[in-house]
Formats: structure tokens, C-alpha cells, sequence
DNA sequence: GCGGACTGCTTACCT
DNA sequence: ACAGGTAAGCAGTCCGCG
């Protein structure tokens, strides 16, 4: 064996493929020339001052690691190669002696050698002997189209096999992990930590401080066992440990297209780039201008601290910019990746500089910088978790300018002209605007987002770029992988999963759906006054973690836990050992229930450490609502349907003991849906009561989450009002709370909240309802009268799923109208926001900038304005059709 | 040819 | 590329209607 291997070793030094040529080669001139002109790279020395993991990446050229650190006191970034021989790998059922007779593995030019390796299988559950094939170069094991080894294992050892094999039975092991996560996992690093330069090795930095808080975090879970302890610790000291101030730029390039409407294509690169604007966290803020022929200076004011610099060459423009992208550690844009940083890449290159002297690593799809790192905002706020769960929903369009509105109140600035016409002042402050804006939205509320984006790295044991880039599922996965190989345990495959443990047993009420989900409790309609709401707090995980859910632990292996079964579904789970999945999910909830929650209001603490504890229970409140659907998701790696199943089987079983135990106990439940109880004017006693034995018997917390004054239910779910103590009104999924319904009925629907908001007893009511039907009446009437202010006030607002083309089944309204603006030229594509009006012709709708006043069909939007008032007004008592004043008689007619 | 009952598609919401 | 459940409006289909 060790003479072939020699034999193939020098195989490989005599005939190198070009391919590999480059890639063996250590620290080429190119480099040691960059070197020489710019320091770079920049090698962490011994004794490096704490710096934070911010990144790593696998350096081909130097066939290493790369450990990108961050020193916030310098504003440095230092790169650490990996000294330890560290090799990419992948697993094998497939013995060594088998695997020798494969000779398109023996003599792949990635290959280097083979290892014996125990590992747990947490299918089978028990230990078995695998074979770490070892591999040279990351690629060699997979991420090529063809040849790589993963792939040539089941293709070739059926064909030279003594014994017949199929190639199902072969099985090839966390070949598909990139090759920098592996090695961040073995090598237990932990991304976004603190870390120093002791002896050539990284080391993580302990900060007695921080230490303390872990410690005493550790004594506030009493009642856990030492198993879950060690979580809470682990989870505990990635949290815990502070963040830096992140010294950054913003960048934004505007580009002079002859198609203004038209995004140029940044792989063609051919317009010039006539502005570029770079607004600094160290107060750098400056405005790069092309200097063109027969353009005015204009006289727009910027403000005093920004410098406005003319270039007449466009290659020294954006050689400049390229001067602080090498020098940057953290770099923002907004879509970078798809243009600013891939249009300079081009550009640059196009006007003949050298590819080394680019300071960007163009990929497919993204765009990293060999320095720092660069964060595409457009990808962070475009993840739909982040959206929803981070920012309440709060912004809408993936875009600077609502984005930019709706979480620090700053729009762009707005030409008549195209980008083209203006003055060199207007265009400067029409871009500058752009840059000043991306950069903000990292810095308000403390750099909450750059402190999101290091919670999550820290969580999810992944660099900044790709925490930023990719979605929850990816996070989740590969804090499970994590703890996979810190274990010892096999990363089971897929398909591998599904095939031990099956798929869904219960039937969807949704036609296409895979299982059975939560119970939404039938509203009693009406108003109701002092009700409570009482909710689990982060119900799923809670189930997650008290019935050890996990894609071992169900349907596992031993007979005496078939009687543990899951209510309503035939599965059973472990009751001899904890799943990964339960252990993490459940410490996790239960830090942020106990821990980071209270600590974001304590009273006591500094406004700033309580900022960093709402952004740590921020982060992790993303994580832990994705937990449970990730493994009915069946892109999820670990994908496993019953885990799903169970987990909404159980919260369908607690919240029907609780509506019987409620029953008996004497409280009225006037709605309920998946973990929440709506209580109709409950005791102080009877709420303990609830509370009690919720925690007795199923054990899980059940807390009262607020009270309402009063709350109006109609016959629908999922639809309701309340307003709480405080006068502020809750609107729940009520037509007039949808953003796609015209501002006009949406302002009428506006003033009745408002209104509603000041009732505070029974007896208010009757004038209430008096105001209600005047507003109402008032709307009508302008509609009537069509004495509307606005043509855009009428507009329904409603997002393309997908490109107009792609409605093959039915053509809806809004795609009828972007029908229309597609005949003008105006390009669309999934996500846009089509604004339309109804009109009396045919087809019935039509795009609102192409519209009149005259040709709108009022007795559309007055069936609009019906239906949506309608909701509130049954409960309430009042008919539309008689606030209108339409007699019976005129009803029928 | 037209309208009502029905199903299915699509979007926006709730937990 | 986290899940399922609900509401609403409209598109399209089928069927009866002398």
C-alpha cells in the first residue's frame, strides 16, 4: 500500500494539471508583490492584541485556511493560515482495502490518504468503523461538476467489488460541508469570538468579567440537569462576550447608462462609473466625481463635512475607491454583491488594471474583498426571518428607500431628470444620500445590525459574510453540525434520515400540505371587556426541549420507548437519551425566557448593556422561531417530517388540555390560536390556577402576555381588536391593517381605531358607534362625490409572486395591470410592487400613473370599503348599508 | 348567452 | 428554500335554464 501510494504521489509531481498547478503553489509572487506595495497580507503577529474572528475562507493558493481577525482598538483586519496540517475530508462505510481497488480514486490528483475512524451512527446508535478519505484540496472531495471523489466512490466500487453491491449500500459521509466550516468545526473555533496570537496558534480570549456573568448565569437554572447546564454554559459565553465597535464604509456607485431604467450589466461593465460616494464609520465622507464635458456644477448644498473630489480619469476614480476597500475591515453596500462591487471588479479590469490590484473576489454570487469583510445589506434585510422577526415587519419593499424610511426615517433623494442630466451637485447629493443611508441603517440602535450579524456568526459557528447572506435553515444546520462533530457523531445524510424514519402520518386541512399543524379556537364574537391573553412562551421549542424531540430520539430504536407515544400520531421518542436537537433548541429558549428577556429591561443595568441584551434575545428569537419548521422543510439537512409532526401534534394536545382544564376551572375562552388564550375577565386566582398547573402537568410556563381593556371579535379567526390598558390599539389580520388596500379606505379604517382607542367603558360605547358611523358615511360620501385628494390614494398595492409571464393558471388583477406597464417598456420582475385602480372598462383595472379620476368605478371600492368595515361592525352592532343610509327598500334595488 | 355554485389560484395575514 | 391555518377576492369551469 505505502509503495503505491508513493508510486501515485509522484505521478501527480510529474504531470500537474494547469488547474492544480496554481493551486499547490504557496504564497505566489502575486501575492508577495501586493506584499511589497500594500503590506498585504496582513500575517497576525505573535502577541496580536484581542481581535475578533470575523471571517475564514479557504485560501487556494496557499491550499489553508484563512482566519480573517478583527483588532477594533487599530481598526485592522490580520489574517492567520492555518498551521496545524489541517486536510479537507470526507466519510466512508467503504474499507480501506475496498477502497484501494478503486483507481480513479487512488489516482485523483486531490487525493492523499486514507485513515481509520470511529465515529457514532445516530441512526443505527451504536458505533461504527468509517474511512476518512483525505484529500489535498477542498474541491478533490466535491464542488466540482465531475470526477470528484465523493461521486466516484458509488460510480466505480460496484464495478470492482468481489461481491455484489449496489450503489445504495455505499455510503459516502459530510462530503458536501465547505471545507473552512469543517475546519472551524474541528478545530472547535468559535466565529465572532475574541481571540489572540499565543505560540503561532489562536487562541480564545477569557474575560474574568464575562466569566462571572457565565457563572452566574449557570446558578439562575437550578432545576436543570448538569447535561443541560453544559448547554446553557456553551450557549451562555458565545453570548455573553462583548461586541466591538465595527469600523466600517458605506459605499454606493452610480453608473451613466443611455437606459436610465435599465440596470446595466455589471459582467459587461461598459458605462462609465461617474460617482461613487463613501460615508465612514472614522467620519470619512466623501463624494467621487467624473468630470465630464458641458455638465454645470450646480447649486445643491452637501454637508460641510463631506469632501467632493473631480476626477478626469475614471480609472484614478476608481482606483481610490479601491485604496479604501484595501483598507476598510468591514465594507457595506446595498446589492454590492449583484452590482456596486461587481460593476467596480469589471470596470477596473475593463480600464486594464490588473487583477490582483482589485481588491474584490468576484463570485457567482457574491462578491467578498480580499481585505475586510463586505456586507450586502440587501441580502440581510431581504432574509424573510430577519424581516418578520427581527424587524416586526416594519419594512415591506426590499429596498434602500423603504427600508431606509421605515427604521431611521431617511429617503432617497428624488430627481425629475435621470441620473445623467444632473449637476455635478445633485448627482453628488442624490448619491451621497444613498451611501449616508446604507451606512445608517448599521448604525442605528447601537450597530444593532452589525451586532446581529456577529450573535448570529457566534451562534451558528459561521464567518460574518455568509451569516449575512444566508437564510435561518443554514444557521440551524450548522450549529447541529457543529455539535455533530464535536460528539464524535456521524452527520447522517438526508435521504438517509427519511429513509429511517419515515414521513408524515397525520392528514393537512391544507390540500398539499405534508402534516396536521396548530388549532385556532373558534372567537366568540362580540366585545368583550378585560380579557386576558395568556400564551407559552416560545411554545414549539418549549415542546422541543420537554419532550426531547430529535431526529434520534424519534421512532428511535429501542422497544421499551414505543410507549412514549406522541398524542395523535403513531410515533414514539426516546426515553434513554437527550437529542442534540432538544438539548440545543431548549437551552436556547431557555436563556432567552430567563435570562436575555428580563435582562433587556432591567431597570438596574446601564442602557447600553441592556441594548446588547435586546440584541442577543433579538438574534436569538430568529433562531428559535425557525426551529421547529426547519425539519418539516425538506431543503433542511437534517429534514426529518415526524420531528415536525410531533411537535405541532403536542402543541395541538397542550392547548386542548388547557381549554378543558380552563372549562372546569370556570373561564370563559373567547379565542385561542396555536399557544394563545383569550380569557374573558378571568380572576387573579383562576389565572394562577391555569398558570399551575400548566407547569404541574405538562410542563411548560404559561404566562399572561397582556390584557386588554376590551377586545371585538367577529365570527372570523385570525381577525380581531383589542385595545390594551395603555390605549393603544392591537389590529389583527383585518382587511383594513393589509397593505395592499387603498390608502383612502385605509385612513377611513385608521380614524375608527383611533377612535375606538378612547373607549374605555361599556357605556362609551354609544357615542362611539355614533363617530364610527360618521367616519364611515364621510368616506362615502367623498367616494360619491368622488372628492378623493389623490388619484394614488385609490390604488390597490399588491407584490408580483412572480414575473407577469409566469401566471400561466389564472391571470389575477395586479397582473392584468403589469401587463399593461410592461407595453410602456417598463421591465418587471418578481417582488415588484404593481399599483393599480379599478376602472368601469374592460379588463377592470388599470395602473395607476395611467389613470383618471373619471374612469374609476366607485361601486367597486365602495363594495371595498363594505366588506373591510364589515369585520368591525357586526361585533359592534351597526349594518353599513344603514350608516349609508340606504332604506331596506333601497338595498334591493 | 348568462348567472349561480363551485373549485382553484393568489396574496396577505396569524401563530 | 423554516412550518401549517385562515380570509378574501377573483379567475375559470360546469351546469342549468325551454
Amino acid at each position: 500500500m505505502a509503495q503505491r501510494r508513493l508510486e501515485d504521489f509522484s505521478y501527480i509531481e510529474a504531470k500537474p494539471s494547469k488547474e492544480n498547478e496554481s493551486k499547490a503553489l504557496p504564497l505566489t509572487e502575486t501575492i508577495a508583490k501586493e506584499r511589497e506595495t500594500r503590506a498585504f497580507p496582513p500575517i497576525a503577529p505573535e502577541n496580536l492584541q484581542p481581535s475578533y474572528f470575523v471571517s475564514a475562507t479557504y485560501d487556494g493558493k496557499a491550499g489553508k485556511v484563512l482566519v480573517k481577525l478583527y483588532e477594533p482598538v487599530s481598526g485592522k483586519i490580520y489574517f492567520w493560515y492555518d498551521n496545524t496540517g489541517h486536510m479537507p475530508y470526507c466519510l466512508t462505510n467503504l474499507s480501506q482495502y475496498d477502497l484501494e481497488k478503486i483507481d480513479r480514486l487512488i489516482k485523483h490528483l486531490g487525493f492523499d490518504h486514507f485513515e481509520l475512524a470511529e465515529k457514532f451512527d445516530p441512526l443505527l446508535n451504536n458505533n461504527v468503523k468509517v474511512t476518512k478519505i483525505v484529500a489535498r484540496d477542498p474541491l478533490a472531495i466535491g464542488g466540482r461538476p465531475k470526477g470528484c471523489i465523493r461521486d466516484i466512490i458509488p460510480e466505480e466500487f460496484p464495478k470492482v467489488s468481489d461481491t455484489p453491491i449496489s450503489p445504495e449500500q455505499i455510503k459516502v459521509w459530510e462530503s458536501k460541508i465547505k471545507y473552512y466550516q469543517s475546519y472551524i468545526y474541528d478545530r472547535a473555533l468559535a466565529p465572532g469570538m475574541i481571540y489572540e496570537i499565543k505560540g503561532g496558534k489562536l487562541i480564545l480570549k477569557s474575560m474574568e468579567e464575562t466569566e462571572k456573568n457565565v457563572k452566574c448565569i449557570k446558578e439562575t437554572f437550578k432545576d436543570a440537569t448538569d447535561e443541560e447546564l453544559q448547554f446553557i454554559e456553551q450557549w451562555a459565553r458565545l453570548l455573553e462576550y462583548p461586541a466591538p465597535k465595527f469600523r466600517r464604509v458605506a459605499l454606493d456607485i452610480e453608473v451613466l447608462t443611455p437606459i436610465p431604467t435599465r440596470m446595466p450589466d455589471p459582467r459587461e461593465a461598459a458605462y462609465p462609473i461617474f460617482c461613487v460616494s463613501l460615508y465612514a464609520s472614522d467620519r470619512q465622507r466623501r463624494v467621487l466625481l467624473l468630470k465630464r464635458e458641458g455638465v454645470r456644477e450646480g447649486n445643491e448644498r452637501l454637508p460641510a463635512d463631506v469632501s467632493v473630489e473631480y476626477f478626469n480619469s475614471e480609472k484614478k476614480l476608481i482606483e481610490a475607491v479601491f485604496d479604501v476597500l484595501w483598507n476598510y475591515p468591514f465594507v457595506i453596500t446595498f446589492n454590492g454583491d449583484d452590482f456596486d462591487l461587481r460593476y467596480l471588479a469589471y470596470r477596473a479590469m475593463n480600464l486594464g488594471v490588473r487583477k490582483s490590484e482589485v481588491p474584490i473576489e468576484v463570485g457567482r454570487r457574491n462578491c467578498l474583498l480580499k481585505y475586510g469583510v463586505h456586507i450586502d445589506l440587501y441580502k440581510f434585510f431581504f432574509n424573510r426571518s430577519i424581516q418578520i422577526y427581527a424587524f416586526n415587519n416594519r419594512y415591506r419593499d426590499v429596498t434602500l428607500d423603504d427600508i431606509g424610511k421605515a427604521l431611521i426615517k431617511m429617503e432617497k433623494i428624488r430627481f425629475e431628470k435621470s441620473l445623467g442630466e444632473l449637476t455635478y451637485t445633485e448627482l453628488a447629493k442624490y448619491c451621497f444620500r444613498d451611501a449616508e443611508i446604507a451606512f445608517t441603517l448599521t448604525n442605528f440602535e447601537d450597530e444593532l445590525v452589525m451586532k446581529l450579524v456577529l450573535v448570529l456568526a457566534r451562534i451558528s459557528s459561521m464567518p460574518m459574510e455568509d451569516v449575512s447572506r444566508q437564510g435561518v435553515s443554514r444557521w440551524i444546520r450548522n450549529f447541529l453540525h457543529r455539535e455533530h462533530r464535536k460528539r464524535g457523531i456521524l452527520i447522517p445524510n438526508a435521504e438517509d434520515i427519511l429513509a429511517a424514519k419515515g414521513k408524515t402520518a397525520t392528514k393537512a386541512i391544507i390540500k398539499g400540505k405534508k402534516y396536521k399543524g396548530a388549532i385556532v379556537v373558534e372567537p366568540i364574537p362580540g366585545v368583550h371587556f378585560n380579557v386576558s391573553v395568556m400564551d407559552f412562551p416560545s411554545l414549539y421549542p418549549s415542546i422541543i426541549k420537554v419532550w426531547n424531540l430529535g431526529y434520534q430520539s424519534i421512532l428511535c430504536q429501542h422497544p421499551e420507548c414505543h410507549k412514549n407515544l406522541v398524542p395523535d400520531t403513531p410515533h414514539w421518542v426516546c426515553t434513554k437519551k437527550r437529542a442534540l436537537e432538544s438539548l440545543l433548541i431548549g437551552s436556547l429558549r431557555d436563556l432567552r425566557v430567563e435570562w436575555y428577556k428580563p435582562k433587556s429591561k432591567e431597570k438596574g443595568l446601564s442602557a447600553d448593556l441592556r441594548s446588547w441584551y435586546n440584541i442577543i434575545q433579538g438574534a436569538v428569537k430568529v433562531i428559535l422561531n425557525a426551529s421547529y419548521g426547519v425539519f418539516g422543510a425538506d431543503s433542511f439537512d437534517l429534514y426529518c417530517p415526524p420531528v415536525a409532526e410531533a411537535t405541532a401534534a403536542i402543541g395541538r394536545h397542550t392547548i386542548t388540555q388547557i381549554l378543558t382544564r380552563a372549562e372546569q376551572l370556570g373561564i370563559q375562552v373567547l379565542y385561542g390560536d396555536t399557544d394563545s388564550l383569550f380569557l374573558k375577565n378571568p380572576s387573579k386566582e383562576q389565572i394562577s390556577q391555569l398558570s399551575k398547573w400548566t407547569e404541574q402537568e405538562l410542563k411548560l410556563s404559561l404566562d399572561v402576555d397582556k390584557v386588554y381593556r376590551y377586545a371585538v371579535f367577529s365570527q372570523r379567526k385570525k381577525n380581531y381588536l383589542g385595545v390594551l390598558e395603555d390605549g393603544s390599539v392591537d389590529v389583527k389580520g383585518l382587511t383594513g391593517k393589509k397593505r395592499h388596500i387603498p390608502l383612502f379606505i385605509k385612513k377611513a379604517f385608521d380614524k375608527m381605531k383611533e377612535r375606538l382607542a378612547k373607549v374605555k367603558t361599556p357605556a362609551d360605547f354609544e357615542q362611539a358607534k355614533k363617530d364610527i358611523s360618521e367616519i364611515i358615511r364621510d368616506c362615502y360620501m367623498r367616494l360619491k362625490r368622488r372628492g378623493w385628494e389623490n388619484l394614488s390614494d385609490l390604488a390597490f398595492n399588491v407584490v408580483l409572486g412572480e414575473e407577469p409571464e409566469r401566471y400561466t393558471k389564472t391571470t389575477p388583477q395586479h397582473v392584468k395591470a403589469a401587463r399593461i406597464i410592461k407595453e410602456s417598456g417598463i421591465e418587471l420582475k418578481a417582488g415588484d410592487l404593481i399599483s393599480f385602480v379599478k376602472v368601469v372598462k374592460e379588463p377592470h383595472v388599470k395602473p395607476v400613473e395611467l389613470a383618471t379620476n373619471s374612469e374609476v368605478d366607485i361601486d367597486k371600492y365602495i363594495g371595498y370599503l363594505h366588506s373591510t368595515f364589515d369585520q368591525v361592525l357586526d361585533a359592534l352592532g351597526l349594518d353599513f348599508d344603514e350608516i349609508i343610509g340606504l332604506t331596506k327598500l333601497e338595498r334591493f334595488m
